[in-house]
DNA sequence: ATAGAATCCCCGTCTCACGT
DNA sequence: ACGTGAGACGGGGATTCTAT
């Protein structure tokens, strides 16, 4: 079994890129983190960090151990953390989280209402998810993510489902389709939104329609769900948004579109740096009691 | 000359086997 | 169960090596 500690000593060693700082940092002296790098060399059977002038520089193996090692030491640090209870009235803390409009419009004010009934100063910073890069997550830039799971977010997030979602069909009331059934063939034949974030010109239920050797017709395509519905409103297209996101609103004629999707889990993610964080948790609680059934 | 890494030597601590 | 000694291991200080 290798010696555990090995690994912050390495993940200090790669971040400062120098045995004197280094060892500042673990409180040792340069000798003895020098020995420490001599017994990284041994284990790992690689240089790691070679002279180059009067420094260090790592060698492609470190470069490649550098973000693991430092994601090991840090979801040890967490799991080591003690878990002690907050005081969630004295938290002075902003936290920043990537969302979706509509999941701004469906749970942000009863997300609000519940953190000011324990947390009076605690803030959100809210910012719209364009992508689902988890890098803002790994830089701190980001507290907690929300979206729909992407399984290749990889297993450097940690995730938990909020609820499951799917799509419904929705058109303004007094169009064509608010009376009598939404057959295949008539959803088809409207003309139609498609919301599409990062720029395509179809999605799954085109997919769907194809597989079933039908087309429909995309007219315009926006980038969020807000607009879909705002157009919808006022046009006699047709647009597919999620169910949670339309049950709140009654202006709008909403059916069960003529083909099988999966449905999609929406969930929330974080880095495992913050997993043991005991305000961090409580936000988590939070979003769970708002989205829960 | 200087700064920083590596090495040598010595010391303290810990583990383990062994004897009482 | 307890004490003891050998050996491994890791730390610090002093010194050496190397590049600037």
């Amino acid at each position: 079994m290798p010696d555990l500690n090995l690994l912050i000593t390495l993940d200090v060693l790669l971040a400062e890129g120098s045995v004197e700082r280094a060892a500042k940092r673990l409180h040792l002296s340069p000798s003895a983190m020098s020995r420490a790098l001599a017994r990284l060399r041994h284990t790992t059977g690689d240089p790691l960090l070679v002279r180059a002038g009067r420094g260090l520089v790592p060698t492609p193996h470190a470069l490649a151990l550098r973000e693991q090692v430092s994601r090991l030491v840090q979801e040890a640090q967490a799991a080591l953390r003690p878990a002690q209870a907050v005081d969630m009235a004295q938290v002075e803390r902003t936290f920043t989280l990537r969302t979706s409009e509509e999941f701004i419009e469906c749970f942000g004010a009863a997300l609000l209402r519940r953190i000011a009934q324990e947390a009076p100063d605690v803030r959100l910073r809210l910012l719209s998810k364009t992508d689902k890069d988890t890098a803002p997550l790994r830089d701190a830039r980001v507290d907690l993510d929300i979206g729909v799971v992407d399984p290749s977010a990889g297993p450097e997030v940690l995730t938990q489902a909020l609820f499951r979602d799917r799509l419904v069909g929705v058109v303004r009331n007094g169009h064509p389709l608010s009376r009598g059934t939404v057959s295949l063939r008539r959803y088809a034949e409207g003309q139609h939104l498609y919301v599409s974030r990062r720029g395509q010109d179809r999605g799954q239920i085109d997919d769907a329609l194809q597989a079933l050797g039908v087309t429909r017709q995309i007219h315009t395509i926006v980038a969020g769900f807000a607009t879909a519905i705002a157009l919808a409103r006022d046009t006699d297209l047709i647009a597919s948004v999620p169910e949670r996101y339309i049950a709140q609103r009654n202006e709008l004629f909403c059916f069960e579109l003529p083909l099988s999707l999966p449905t999609f889990s929406v969930a929330m993610l974080w880095h495992p740096r913050l997993d043991a964080d005991p305000a961090h948790r409580w936000l988590r609680g939070c979003l769970r009691e708002v989205c829960g059934p």
